[in-house]
RNA sequence: GUCCCCAUCGUCUAGAGGCCUAGGACAUUGCCCUUUCACGGCAGUAACCGGGGUUCGAAUCCCCGUGGGGACGCCA
């Protein structure tokens, strides 16, 4: 029979690079789909192409509007723009594959016509008995190709009697070799895939058809999608085949794992970028955590910026092995952004965290704001810790927790906590609120000096009584924050 | 079960036949910095799945095995 040996054919397609993402709005934009997003992206700003989305709804029962939304939103909070799509238009409108019913339609009625597809009256329940039985059998299952013998005439009998009919593609027996982009030749045997179905018996079409017919049609040159989509490609690569279409170039890129090494799913906690973000985890993070998940500069950077990976992004260096997702290495590079970040901007991405925790982060001036949170940044690796660092800063009557109180039993404490309330005292009667780091890391010699405490005997109980707490930022940086009458205060109403 | 894909530290990876005594990052351990916790700095532990070839030489090429994953839908 042959073998049709397939080298995707960029330039008989389009003289510039097109790539799409094509999502079916069933819930919102996981992980997976996102590093998809984004290598597609990278890939068109590379190479100065065209990004587009393509929503692909055919199954009436699983998608909704409202999902199709959130994946855009989603999309939209990674940064990640399209030059096509159902919400911006284009010169291959409509981009919602509910909205091309009629394209597919005609392209049907081309294979019914030239019969390289037929109507199938099999029901789904004698079909699952079948795939069934040669599972049993240790045979591929796949449409035996029943109803390919019923005469055309006999078959329209049928569907004007109402009888319910699927379109079947009559499947070519012979071997398909893919030229794939990332994984090389694959070959596919013949008999490897059966009569597939078109379009559904109440007409809508299915995946394999609308993808194929839609990527030719909107010129896509590259295919860029995960390897759970390898198997489907045969199928399309014999759609392309009979309509004489140039193959797209295929790139198949590795699946993303969770920890116990099956595919990324619900079960393995938070999947969506939507979940994420939400989390307090930065978009940009989040992006540059998925490029390295499977791919790798060739610089052999971890952090990147969005020049750097547009820059060097390339398909030549998409690694064919899946990854497992690391939740802790996502963590860390989140901390990374957060503390390397511009600070309006972090500022900004924690404040609804601190609002939500009750921090009266509205009464303040935003410097003042960016003053405190920068003493913090360090710690945090998500927003969402924000509160939990910089509650000190609000919390007037902070509760000890046990280490604190050790530290209140300490020798030292009550000499070294009246000698602070006395400088402060002073300060605030001579100088006022205002205070400078210098200002007191001269207070805190005196302390030093009047209470013959020193080290941590000293600086102890003079952050417990400032902040309440043993852990923290420095207390030069602290104390001119809080001013010095609302040191005062605290300090005054620990030692009652 | 059948077909397809994949295989380097625990994890993400570098590695295109000699540059490999296998490099980096996360995690982890120790030390340093520091009033503390973080941050930062330094150092350490830690991997080529197994077996056969090919070759003067293999992590790298080929075959077999093993393991893992994916697909086998009127889902995408």
């Amino acid at each position: 029979m042959g073998v049709k040996d397939f080298v995707g054919d960029f330039s008989a397609i389009s003289n510039e690079v097109r790539v799409r993402f094509a999502p079916s709005p069933t819930g919102y934009l996981h992980v997976g789909g996102a590093r998809t997003v984004l290598f597609n992206w990278l890939y068109a700003k590379h190479t100065k192409g065209k990004f587009i989305l393509r929503i692909e709804d055919t199954d009436q029962v699983r998608s909704t509007r409202e999902a199709e939304e959130m994946q855009i939103e989603d999309i939209k909070v990674l940064g990640l723009t399209y030059d096509e799509g159902p919400d911006v238009g284009g010169p291959h409108a409509p981009y919602r594959q509910s909205e091309r019913l009629a394209i597919y339609g005609k392209y049907a009625k081309e294979l019914m016509d030239t019969e390289r597809a037929y109507h199938c009256f099999c029901s789904e329940e004698l079909l699952t008995q079948k795939r069934e039985a040669a599972m049993k059998l240790g045979l591929v299952p796949q449409y035996d190709g029943t109803c390919r013998k019923i005469p055309k005439d006999e078959a329209a009998k049928r569907l004007a009697n109402g009888e319910k009919a699927t379109v079947r593609f009559k499947a070519p027996v012979r071997t398909y070799k893919l030229n794939d982009a990332v994984r090389g030749e694959v070959v596919f045997p013949e008999n490897m895939v059966g009569d597939f179905v078109l379009l559904r018996n109440d007409g809508m079409p299915v995946y394999n058809f609308c993808c194929v017919i839609d990527d030719h049609l909107m010129k896509i040159t590259h295919v860029l999608r995960a390897e759970e989509h390898l198997s489907n490609t045969v199928r399309q690569m014999m759609l392309y085949e009979t309509f004489g279409w140039p193959l797209p170039i295929m790139a198949h890129c590795s699946l993303i794992l969770g920890h116990d090494r099956q595919k990324l799913s619900k079960r393995h906690g938070a999947t969506s970028v939507h979940q994420y973000v939400e989390e307090g985890f930065l978009p940009n993070a989040l992006k540059n955590f998925l490029l390295l998940l499977g791919w790798s500069s060739p610089e052999n950077k971890e952090i990147l910026t969005e020049a750097e990976m547009i820059e060097q992004f390339s398909l030549e260096r998409l690694n064919k092995a899946p990854s497992v997702f690391d939740p802790v290495k996502l963590r860390w590079m989140n901390g990374e952004y957060i503390r390397h970040g511009n600070l309006k901007e972090m500022v900004e991405r924690a404040f609804p965290y601190l609002e939500k925790a009750g921090l009266p982060v509205k009464n303040v001036s935003q410097d003042w704001l960016e003053k405190a949170f920068d003493t913090i940044r360090g710690h945090l690796e998500t927003v969402a810790d924000a509160p939990k660092f910089m509650r000190f800063y609000f919390d007037e009557t902070f509760e000890l927790e046990n280490e604190a109180n050790a530290v209140k039993a300490e020798a030292t404490f009550a000499a070294v906590a009246g000698a602070l309330k006395e400088g402060l005292a002073e300060h605030v009667s001579a100088a006022g609120d205002a205070m400078s780091a210098d200002d007191f890391t001269k207070l805190q010699d005196r302390v030093k000096t009047a209470s013959g405490a020193k080290g941590k005997g000293l600086f102890m109980p003079m952050r417990v009584c400032l902040t309440g707490q043993v852990h923290g930022p420095e207390l030069k940086l602290v104390v001119p924050l809080l001013g010095a009458k609302r040191a005062l205060k605290r300090v005054e109403q620990f030692i009652r």
